[in-house]
DNA sequence: CAGCCCCGATAACGTTAGGGTATCGTGATG
DNA sequence: CATCACGATACCCTAACGTTATCGGGGCTG
């Protein structure tokens, strides 16, 4: 069976032309050349070389056959390379899924673009799913990674790190009435038409958002479920109901739709960029550690600013 | 150092994605091919197999290095493969050459048609050279074989293969007296001014002409020596004089040259294809061997037709 | 022409990479 | 819990590969 070894060695020797000069370039013994010369041409069953008293030259075949060896060789040394480097992560393909969140956030771009330039090889696929859809993907394999909300305490089993925080607020047409008030809490949305997160997408928020309406002895009144932010925002401004937001969909508020806290809804929640912890994409860790590093000095800024909204 | 086995064992290891049956499948026993996978992922330095409880799968390297690998090995058997067409001259380069006289044959053209058709991968290159300039290219090794022509009795140590015969006759201008005559002898000569081949290129030619001059009594009067048919035509034509040309050049009749046997002129030349004895060419074997099929049988056709003639 | 050198081809023998059998360890399974 | 499937090892053996020494022939030189 043809061997590596063969084209090695016929290489050196076509290139010398000269058994002897061959063997000392391939460090072995001409015999030991010779023989592995001699047992691939009876390997391919054509004759390489021809033997002349004064030496050797390569027969026609033999040239072109030289040719292709070459190529093999290098062929070899480059899926070596190219293994290697897709096992360190220099070059891949990484699956990214954001929220419609968290694909609003102004990092985000940064993230991105630093990725990019730090690692041109590294192809990276966007995806842009809710937060559950993004769990079922990480856990299925399809995806690398993923952006997404997570309230306080609310565990899970993936590796996570935080990259900003977030908070609920009210989301009203900025002609309602509520508008016009000082200062609003959970009691001025009695007998409000809610529209609120379907339990089925996002059990979590429903929940905790009708938890704390309950606790300051608010009976809430669902208008009705929206599949996610959009058809929250949609809905809002026709006027069917108010709605929770996170406050990260400020940049909403041209639209005619209005953000306001309340003064007794506290609802943290925490930016992440998860994954699972058996991941094996090697390039996963290039970004998360990048993600890290950008996000690290940003925190404070980011709670900064949290802070100074209202 | 990275080995063809190395290859072969991980696609079969890849593909099957289990030890044992890839080593059935390899012919191996299990804990060799494992042996094998491990020592080339030491070897290139890259895990490509996942090591799950149940089994394997690959891991990103592995599956692009897989797809290498399987190029690799195609290449291979297809370098070898080549190699061998190459070597039984099933595809290759044949420099073939013709001086005019060949050139100008009925029988050429289907030479080349029958051989491209029966050898499509044989390159054929063309080139038109005087006998002489063949002899030393033959000998150079830069030309396979050569149609020339060959004066009987003249000796060479080239392979020679004879495809057809010619003989020297008399060309004039249309217009000229001699052409009146009912049959033309040397002696008719006398006095006319002649166009006579070049010594330096074509010696025994002009020898041999000189001499049957001489023999026949007549003193030839040459007015110029000319390099090669070409010219001769061109000569005639302007009135420089008259020549000996071979009766394949009939087709000039139309130029305004006429071409008239001589009675006492025997000058039998051999069209023949003619390659040196060690040329290791694989084509060349193909290509002498049709041309002896197709030349064999045309044989009596063509001394039939050199009689006709006259 | 003898002697020498270069180069490919062999012979004889040691070393080791690669292969075989037997067996272990560990999750999965019924 | 017994069993199975599958990867990981241990241990031994063979054959492939390498080494040194030598041959034989062609070409060059004193």
């Amino acid at each position: 069976m043809l061997n590596t070894r063969h084209i090695r060695y016929f290489v050196a020797v076509a290139e010398e032309l000269n058994f002897h000069r061959a063997a000392v370039r391939l460090h072995v013994s001409q015999p030991a050349l010779w023989r592995q010369i001699r047992d691939l041409e009876a390997e391919i069953d054509v004759v390489l070389l021809n033997r002349d008293p004064r030496g050797i030259s390569l027969t026609r075949a033999g040239a072109v056959f030289l040719d292709d060896c070459r190529d093999i060789l290098e062929r070899m040394t480059a899926a070596q390379l190219k293994a290697r480097r897709v096992a360190q992560g220099e070059v891949g393909v990484l699956h990214i899924a954001f929220n419609e969140i968290a694909g609003r956030r102004r990092e985000m771009p940064r993230f991105l673009q630093a990725f990019r330039e730090a690692y041109p090889e590294i192809s990276l696929q966007l995806h842009f799913l809710m937060s559950q859809a993004q769990i079922e993907s990480l856990r299925a394999g399809t995806l690398d990674a993923g952006f997404l909300l997570r309230h306080r305490g609310e565990g899970h089993d993936f590796e996570a790190l935080r990259v900003g925080q977030d908070n609920f607020v009210l989301a009203m047409p900025r002609d309602h009435p509520l508008t016009r008030k000082a200062s609003l809490r959970l009691s001025d949305l009695a007998d409000q038409p809610l529209i609120m997160p379907n339990p089925r997408n996002n059990g979590i928020t429903h929940e905790k958002l009708v938890s704390a309406l309950r606790k300051s002895g608010t009976a809430p009144r669902i208008a009705q479920f929206a599949d996610n932010e959009n058809a929250i925002v949609n809905l809002v401004m026709a006027g069917m109901g108010l709605a929770f937001l996170n406050s990260s969909c400020r940049s909403l508020d041209a639209q005619g739709i209005m953000l306001r806290s309340l003064e007794d809804l506290s609802l943290p929640v925490d930016l992440e960029l998860v994954w699972p912890a058996r991941n094996r994409n090697p390039a996963l860790a290039h970004f998360t550690s990048l993600v890290k590093a950008l996000s690290g000095d940003a925190d404070q800024l980011e709670a900064l600013m949290e802070t100074g909204m209202g």
